[in-house]
DNA sequence: GCCGTTTTCGGCCCGACTGTTTTCAGTCG
């Protein structure tokens, strides 16, 4: 039983309380959820070893109802829940605009228990009669179904990013902002984005909400109001912005930052303090005396804290830490110095060598790792070992010609399903470094693609296992891997993790990140970029290394050539 | 249902926008 399916039966009894209109028991549940989610071990050991009480938000009642689910493989409470309201229910809280008690009304007052059954009422014009609905609640309604119907699920951070950027620098060339900010996931760097959240601090906010919505992306006004407003981009994008006066603009940045859960902590911290804290400001709760608001400093330091780069502020222990001052100083795209991971025209990359190492120049690297795929990998062009000695005498060359850089040969090697590495030792060795990769083979149980995968790392040539957990955003789920064991391996052999900065993988995660850190194992960003433009991926990486609390200590790439050439041995 | 350097009982974050019911509940972030 895994912390996800535990999580995922929580959750459910949360939404379905919530719709019967139990007050406070589903913000328990889903917060026990959550912390459970989160566990990096396997909730069966805290079982067995009867800790599951030392969980966060996990007391006597839920804990109870946790044995039951992994000992029996079901819940009795959640089997009652169901049974006294349709399965469809659940579905309807979905609906945008539909919430909790909407739903409950709906189905005590139309008998509606489903989608299907909403879109029928709605179109019959039976929903208008309810007391408080109206026409446009049921054309709500509707519009709410279609777009159920049609959702794309999350954006990938790589998008949002642009999306956000474009509309920020829209936003400056048309108004002259400068108090002006992405916020929420997407200034977190959340490795997917739901909606993008764009802040303004102005005197004059009846003018930022003409500038935003006449935007000429814009589609679709969703709502427009004295000082927030939502769109939808051409592109489907729902985009919302607030304005606030320009000296509550650190407050409000803060506020609308989150994450929501970082926000709640802070406020439970505020009310100890005698304090409140709203978009406005931090403010003495009696006097109704504002202390603080115009800057994000000066909010958290109103709250005795240091200030905390917004891509930590996921209520992980970063407020405990930034009370006992053991912050980390969090790894910055600056600091880099290479990319370990770049892909050529000598399998399936879109940019010569050369023109590869003319780029990292540009960009003030001092190495740069090529990387093709081997022989086995044909969809990839996958290089022939015959032809591999070639390239890296080719490679050679250009590193000697290219000045003011070394360009490091390497290779992305299939580790096969037994584990062995795709090349054998008598070619590895002539490399500058090794990087293992699985791209085949990806329904093996736990147990065997982790002893693959701990195999290849055995190898002493095996430099860097790449994307090791192999999902894909929004597409794969990560492979069945024991990630722990993997770490562990890392450590005690060696190996360095890869980060790979590609906006559908960013493996490892965060949360691996910083398990890895705390063991020790150092992380190799690469951009995996088949493309120049690609190499701007490393941003993503560094950003998801922030969120995992990295330093510039635990990443190979912020090391100098020196270094780096001592690290590989070359 | 959880939780506690004010609390083992009584709290549980806070405000904007919308539609509709002309004073507010519901939803969202």
């Amino acid at each position: 039983m895994s912390n996800e399916k535990v999580a995922r039966v929580l959750y459910e009894i949360a939404d379905l309380l919530e719709i019967k209109g139990v007050e406070f028991k589903p913000v328990a549940y889903r917060r026990a959820a959550r912390n459970i989610e989160e566990l990096d071990k396997d909730i069966e050991e805290y079982l067995k070893e009867g800790r599951l009480r030392e969980i966060p938000g996990v007391g006597e009642a839920i804990a109870k109802k946790i044995s039951e689910i992994i000992e029996s493989g079901e819940l009795n409470y959640l089997k009652e829940l169901r049974e006294e309201l349709p399965a469809g229910l659940l579905q309807l809280i979905e609906v945008p605009e539909i919430g909790p008690r909407t739903v409950m009304r709906l189905y005590k007052e139309l008998k509606i228990t489903n989608l299907h059954e909403l879109k029928r009422a709605a179109e019959e014009h039976r929903i208008r009669r309810l007391k408080g609905f109206g026409d446009r609640s049921e054309e709500i309604i509707l519009k709410g179904i279609s777009l159920l119907e049609h959702r794309t699920g999350r954006m990938l951070l790589g998008y949002a990013y642009f999306y956000g950027k474009a509309i920020v620098d829209y936003m400056i060339a048309a108004g002259g902002y400068s108090l002006i900010s992405t916020a929420g996931s997407l200034r977190r760097m959340k490795e997917t984005i739901g909606d993008i959240d764009i802040l303004v601090g102005s005197d004059e906010p009846e003018k930022v909400m003409r500038v935003f919505v006449e935007n000429p992306r814009v589609s679709e006004v969703i709502a427009k109001g004295d000082t927030k407003s939502s769109v939808r981009l051409e592109e489907g994008v729902q985009v919302d912005i607030r304005v606030v006066s320009t000296d509550s603009y650190g407050a409000a940045l803060q506020y609308f930052t989150g994450s929501k859960e970082h926000n709640i902590s802070l406020r439970s911290l505020a009310i100890e303090k005698g304090l409140k804290i709203n978009e406005y400001g931090v403010f003495k709760k009696d006097a109704n005396e504002r202390i603080a608001g115009r800057t994000e400093e000066e909010v958290y330091a109103a709250l005795g804290l240091e200030m905390m780069p917004p891509e930590i502020r996921e209520n992980r222990g970063e407020i405990k830490a930034s009370i006992e001052h053991r912050l980390p100083t969090l790894v910055e795209l600056g600091d880099i110095k290479g990319d370990f991971h770049v892909h050529s025209t000598m399998s399936d990359g879109g940019a010569t060598v050369e023109e590869i190492a003319q780029d990292a120049v540009k960009r003030g690297y001092e190495y740069i790792g090529i990387t093709d795929h081997s022989e086995s990998l044909k969809v990839a062009r996958g290089v022939a070992k015959e032809d591999l000695k070639r390239n890296i005498e080719k490679v050679r060359e250009i590193s000697e010609k290219t000045g003011g850089i070394r360009v490091l040969m390497g290779a992305e090697v299939e580790i096969r399903n037994d584990g062995i590495l795709d090349y054998p030792d008598s070619i590895l060795k002539d490399l500058d470094f090794t990087v293992g990769a699985v791209h085949s083979g990806f329904k093996m149980s736990e147990k065997d693609m982790t002893e693959r995968i701990v195999t290849a790392m055995s190898n002493d040539y095996l430099t860097i296992l790449a994307h090791p957990t192999g999902r894909v955003l929004e597409q794969r789920e990560p492979h069945q891997v024991d990630v722990d064991t993997i770490i562990d391996t890392a450590s005690e052999k060696g190996v360095f993790l890869e980060l790979n900065a590609l906006p559908e993988r960013l493996d490892l995660n965060d949360l691996n990140c910083r398990k890895a850190k705390e063991k020790g194992v150092t992380i190799a960003i690469g951009t995996d970029a088949h493309s120049l433009a690609q190499l701007n991926y490393m941003m993503f990486g560094v950003a998801t290394g922030r969120r995992g609390w990295l330093e510039k200590s635990s990443i190979l790439n912020t090391r100098s050539l020196k270094e780096v050439e001592r690290s590989l041995g070359i």
